[in-house]
Order: C-alpha cells, then sequence, then structure tokens
DNA sequence: GATGAATGAGATTTCATTCAT
DNA sequence: GATGAATGAAATCTCATTCAT
C-alpha cells in the first residue's frame, strides 16, 4: 500500500504529535527536546518545522486539543439534560463517571492539559464554571443545602478529580466508576457520623 | 548602622533566597535564570557561587525550607492533642485555619513547595499521611462515619485545600478562617438538603 | 567541484580535527580554545559540537588516531622480519629510520601523542614494550652483550628517540636517516675509544 | 615559643610552596588551583597575594628554585676538577649518581621542573651544555672516540636521566647508583657482543 | 598578617531554529 | 516531504584576582 505525499505527511504529523504528547507528559516542557521527539518519530530537525511553527506551537496545539475535547465532551454529553436517570444522585454519578473515563483515555494528552500546561489554571477555570452551572441547577431544583457557595464547592470537586487522576486514575488504582462513586458519596452525604 | 563582614555576606544569603523564591515563584524553575536573581539582589554572577552550588541547590534549599517548616508545623502544633477545644469540629476547623496561615505567610515559599517543585507529590503524600492519620483518629472516635476510606477522603481533603490555597487564599480572595470554616462545613455536612 | 552535503560535513570535520591538532600541538590543551578551533575553521560553536561531544573528545580522538598509527606502522612494517637485511645492525638502523620517517609524517599528531597528552606514559610504555621485545631477540640471536638489561636499554632508547624528535627532528635540524645512523653508532659501539 | 609576626609570614610563604609545588608536581599548572594550594596550607586566597603577585608567579619561583639549585650543584661539584678519581669512568659514574640523587631530593620539584614546567626545553639545554662541554673535555683527554658529535651524545644522556628520573627513580624503582652505573655501562662499552 | 565578600572575564555547552539542497 | 549542515543566542559555571576591613 503506497501512501501519497499528502498521506504521508499526515502521518508524519500525527506521529509527531503522539510522540511530543509523550515525551511532555513524562518530560514536562522544558526538559523535552524537539530533537528527543523527532528522533522518536524518525525524522530529523526540520522536519519538525514542516508542520509546526515552533516547540511552543505544537505544545499548544497539544493543551488545545485537550481542552477542545473536553468542550465538546462536556457540550455533548454532560450537559445533556435528555439523559434522565432514575434519580438526581445517579445522575450525577454517571457524568462524574463518563469525565474519569474521558481522562482515561489519552492519558499523555489529560496529563499535558491538567498538570504540564502552564496555562492549567484557564483549563481548571472551565471546568468549574460548568461544574457550578450544573450545581445551580440542582441546587435550585431543591436537591442540595440552599446556604451552599456553589462556587467554592465546584471548586473542591474539579481538584478533587485532578488530584484523583493524577495519584489513582491514571496510575490505574482505582476505576471510573469507583473514584464517581467514592466522590458522590463523600460531597453528598459528608463525613460525620449518624 | 555598619554590618560586620559575616553579618554582609548573611544579608547577602538571605537576599538572593528571598529573591530566587519570588523568581521562581513567578516564573517557575526554567524561566528563572541565575542573571534575573543576582541582578535583583544587586550582585554578579559568581557572587551567587560563594552561597549555594548551582541553580538546582538554590531551589531545593528553598523547597526544603518549606517542606522543614511543615513537618514543624504539624509536630508542634496540628498533633497536637492537648489543645482542647469544646467539640471535634471547632478542633478541625481550628487546624485547618492554622494550616492556612502557615501556607499564607509566605506566599512565595508556599508557591514553590506546592506548586512549582517537581516533587511536590512527595510533599502532598506526606500532608496526606497525616491528614489521614487524624482522621482515622477521630474516626474511631466515633465522630465520622465508619464506612469511610479515610485515606480516600484526606486525598480529597488536601487536594481542596491546595487549590483553594492557589485560588482564594494567596490571590487575597479569601481568609484562612473562612476557608477553613467552608471546608469543615462542606465536608462534614454534605451537601444534600434535608 | 560541487560537494554533496555529506562530503561538506565531513569535510568540515576533517578541518577541525587538523587545526585543532595543530592549535593543540602549539599552544597545549588547556590554553586551545574552542573558539580558536572552529574560528580557524570558518564555523561557530555549535557546528563543533555536531562532530564532536566535547573538548576533550576531541582531544582524546587526536590522540587515539596517533596511538593507533603507531601501532599499525609497529605491526606492519618493524615487526616484519621479512624485511631482510644484509646484517642486524643496517635491519636495526632501517627500522629507526622508518619509525623516525613516521613521525616527521604528521608533527602536530606527535607532539601531541608524545609530548601534549597527559597519558603519554602509556604511549611511551607501549614503545618500549616493542622495542625491547625486538632487542631480545636479537640479543637472543647473539648479537648484543648477553649480560645488558634490555628493559632498561629499550628505555633508553625510547628516550633519545623521543628527545632527538623534539629538538632536532620536527625543527627540521637533521633527518631521520642521519638521526638513525647517529642511534646505531652510538648505542652498539659505546663510546670509548679504542 | 611565639612567633614574630614576620616569623610568621616567612613560614606561610614556605608553607604555600611547598604545598604549591606538590600540587603542581601531582596535577600540572592548569588543573592546580590557588584555592587548593591556600585550602591546604589553612590560609584564605588573599592571603596567597601577600606572597606572591599572581599564579604564574609562584610557579615560575619554583621552577627557578630547581633551577637555581641545578646550577649551583653543578658549579659546585660537578665541575670540580678536582674531585680526583682512580679512572675517567669512575669518575663519570659518580657524577651522574650526584645528580640523580639531586633530582631525587626534592621529588615536587624535579617533577615541577624537568616535566611541568612549559620552559622545560630550557632547563634540559643548560643540563645539554653543560653535559657536552665536560664530554668534549675528556674527548679531548683522548677517552672517548674522537668521531663522536658530543653535542648528540650529551642530548641522549640527558634524555636517559630524564626518563630514568620519570619512569624508576622517583617512584622509587632504582636507586641514583644503580642507575648511573647502568647508564655508564651502556654509553662506554656499547651494547655489541664481543 | 590575614580575612570575608565580591568581581571581571571568559569557557564550555545547549537548544530551538534556519539554510540550501 | 525530507535532509545534512550550520547558526544565534544564551545559560551555567569557574577561576584568578581585588576591595574593604
Amino acid at each position: 500500500m503506497i501512501k501519497s505525499s499528502k498521506e504521508k505527511g499526515k502521518a508524519s504529523k500525527a506521529r509527531l504529535l503522539t510522540l511530543a504528547a509523550s515525551e511532555f507528559s513524562r518530560r514536562g516542557y522544558h526538559d523535552t527536546k524537539i530533537s528527543d521527539i523527532v528522533a522518536a518519530a524518525g525524522l530529523t530537525q526540520p522536519a519538525f518545522y514542516l508542520y509546526f511553527s515552533s516547540k511552543e506551537a505544537i505544545f499548544i496545539e497539544l493543551t488545545q486539543a485537550f481542552h477542545n475535547r473536553m468542550r465538546t465532551l462536556i457540550e455533548n454529553s454532560l450537559l445533556d439534560s435528555a439523559m434522565e436517570q432514575e434519580n438526581v444522585f445517579e445522575h450525577i454519578k454517571t457524568k462524574l463517571k463518563m469525565f474519569f473515563e474521558f481522562l482515561a483515555m489519552e492519558p499523555d494528552l489529560t496529563r499535558i492539559g491538567l498538570f504540564v500546561n502552564p496555562n492549567r489554571a484557564q483549563i481548571r477555570a472551565d471546568m468549574v464554571r460548568m461544574v457550578r452551572d450544573n450545581l445551580v441547577k440542582e441546587q435550585q431544583s431543591g436537591y442540595f443545602r440552599s446556604d451552599l457557595d456553589m462556587e467554592f464547592v465546584a471548586e473542591c470537586l474539579v481538584s478533587m478529580i485532578e488530584q484523583l487522576t493524577e495519584t489513582r486514575l491514571l496510575p490505574g488504582l482505582s476505576s471510573a466508576g469507583h473514584l464517581a462513586t467514592q466522590i458522590v458519596d463523600l460531597l453528598l452525604n459528608g463525613m460525620i457520623a449518624e
């Protein structure tokens, strides 16, 4: 199967993206060298510049890829109120599970977007905003205590998601479903013994 | 006020440490240049090497300073069970407040220790361990639900502390006391409306 | 005559080696700067690192080049016992002449290998060993006094070769043949008047 | 016993000279740092400059010390023709032995003067000149073959002395007397079996 | 006589990036 | 589409040497 020039180019670019993701996610931005990436891709340094204008450009492309996928997921699935569930708590748990599954799908991209990216605060702010909007709706429907500052709760929830992604989900120590269940149980019911 | 020679050296070292903390905390490790630090301190580059053996060395000195202070705080104060309170919930809130106050005292050092430091996972693990040990004790005393995995809860609590430190405490948006109150309320009582 | 890309690189590396040899041989290791070498080669500093991993690396490459050529000469020519001569004294003189001719061929390399190289003791030990082995053979054949310590004689001979190379051969004051003749006359016949 | 300031200064200078000799002789000129020397002497860097105007200055002082002692030895003892011996061969052997003894007395100074010193060629030229003058006299007295180029012989003898000093005398493998005997035997009688 | 603090000058090395083919 | 050769710009670090006391 002979590839056309165009296809070969696309394949090279894809390979560079994948391998760059792997390097960035393992070593961080500064400790990843263009020479490492192209060597892994079996290419030379000038070839890199056929596809990306700079080291920063490929990094941004990766973080934006993560960001876009996350937004798509949120818009298409998580906000899909058509998704009916027997009760609101199961509903939340399902959404959380889906989100963890998304984060587990492309670990390198996730690590880059959430941990390596120096602008990770922005992505997190996005997550916080959408989580808060969701929570506020449920709160207005009377499911949650009306005295809770949902901005605050959203920030807590997002930080938990990030932390557990780093220490449990990506290392394979806990499944998406398990984490979702644990979080929902803790946050909804609280810690106090009856 | 004339400084002795020895005092002058100590002052120079201290200035370098302070200024390095500021640079590292703002720009991160790689984007901080020795030339920036010494220029800010009114010194030349070789003077830096009178006090630190390398760029890495001063960075490590800063992260260890944070780590040591944190450990000291934990050992001297947070674990001090002599600190009697009317009830366990106030007790927890007080501890949390003290911890936030500690984090707010030296913002640069905190940012370096918690966010810039590539080994921040280790510091976090330390925090998780001590929080968990505390929680387990309270749990055994019957204050908390016995079915909770306290390792998990500790991880959640620590991630919340870190996140809120970054987004609220250090920027001055919330006080230590307010954050402590909010966290305790959320985690202990849960979100569900009665 | 257009050079291919690949040939150009090889030419650059060769130029660097030649010029480095010249600098090292004139100034010694420490007083030779990479900047001198590349300037002489019409290149910039980073180009140096395309071909050699460090300053030490190029120096070692040069000393090993000398060492290898010397070994090759010894194995291919000097030990060649097929080389028949009317008598053993002419034989020795011829070998000595060939060795001096070798040393005179690449003066810079010779100076680096014998005088600049901090490990020159090793090269000299190699020479001593092979000279001794030769002499022992002739001794066993009855040509030389049986009471001579040939290790000692070899060391003397080698030191004479080195000294005369430095003071006479390389400055062009004496020819290889003349030096060989003088040495053989002195060492074989001794100084005593009949 | 309290030392006067002057005495203390002299002692410091002497210590620096001795220790510098040791460092230079072991590591060579460039790899010896002022900081090493003063540290070994229990002093600080500025103290060094009380006694020597530069690194080069102390090195030159050491090489000149060697050179001067050598000249003194030669003038006072080796050229002392009053020193009568039963025969000229014993005479030569004795001189040689004395010279080796001189070289063995202060090994560091010897190594610096003969091997480390970049101007060692000059010292060697001095040695060659005086050896040649001696030999020419003996030659004119009829002890040596009249067809020998005594400049050449002197160069050979000096190179042998240097080599054997480095490989045998200073490492303690051969004594001054033994080396003198071996050299005289080889050079006077030659290698040819009768 | 001696010191602690500091510096001038420079060397090696690295790395993202471009040129010419 | 891809390459070998080369570079601009800079960063870390070293070391002999001096200043002020």
